[in-house]
DNA sequence: TTTTAATTGCGAATGCTTTGTAATATGCAT
DNA sequence: ATGCATATTACAAAGCATTCGCAATTAAAA
């Protein structure tokens, strides 16, 4: 066991922080189970985006991989996680942490994978150049940057 | 059958092009086969990427399914082909004209799946800093566009 | 035409994700 | 606390895009 988590997960205001999210849960009117805790604790402690079996491994004999499907999915509905695609076909989630500014992007090293979170982001001018063009609304995107990073290039 | 591609097909200009495209695999080294020529001519009737799927149903039994993810990956490698991820999953596939400017994206309509091709990109300034920011070099990205379209607002 | 190596078709396998179902656990009312 | 109605789970199986192995075929060079 690792002492780094015991101290981690043990300290009052990270108990506190799992009690929000908890409480949220409750909120919704949706059940409080013991996978569905498990697996927001482990991505609560996660920086960035990861699978489902990441998921799955981190919280090992606690849920079934289905459950923890499931469970994201259940999540992404209530907009408790939201979803990134890294171009590999296996999607990643990353918790919406209430409050900050959950709009962002990452960029990705094409030979190591190591990901680093972006705040940048373009201008919603350009979003709405592209409504007028098109004719479209509500204009969402998906956005991720590939390149070398220092330690690869 | 459809008027309009009897006329688009027939053409001595669209034959001309397709015979370019031929010159243009060949001068790679790689063979012409059968597979590839039909390929190679169902996508440039193509004005969105498609699918490996909606390839194989084109062009139905001149080859195998196996053969078109064969033939696209080859493709892609030569630069034939550019790959787009709409999100769902499913590879999407668009030839490459040469000398054109091929670097582009796409609006999807959440609701019918309508896509439009955009010119529209944020400046390369953004990349820059980005480079500057998080130490990455040879920065690309992917970038798609959701939304409503006007018929499903 | 012969040769050689790339390419194909076919079937099977892979890996991510979803679904069906009987058993179980949650939250609520009593 | 206890029992009840229902959401949720584990497990197994299926679905679907994609890849792979291999013998048969075909394109291009000799």
């Amino acid at each position: 066991m690792d002492t780094e988590n015991i101290h981690c997960c043990g300290s009052f205001s990270e108990r506190a922080n799992l009690d929000k999210w908890i409480e949220r849960l409750q909120s919704t009117g949706i059940k409080l189970t013991a996978p569905r805790q498990a697996i927001l604790e482990y991505l609560r402690n996660q920086s960035h985006p990861i699978t489902n079996r990441e998921i799955y491994n981190g919280i090992s004999n606690d849920c079934d991989l289905a459950s923890v499907y499931r469970s994201i999915s259940l999540f992404i509905k209530i907009g408790f996680v939201q979803q990134f695609d890294f171009g590999d076909g296996i999607a990643r989630f990353e918790l919406v942490e209430p409050g900050s500014h959950s709009h962002h992007h990452h960029i990705i090293c094409n030979v190591c994978s190591k990901v680093i979170e972006l705040d940048h982001c373009f201008p919603d001018s350009l979003s709405e150049t592209i409504a007028k063009h098109t004719g479209f609304t509500q204009i969402t995107h998906k956005l991720e940057f590939f390149g070398l990073c220092s330690n690869c290039k």
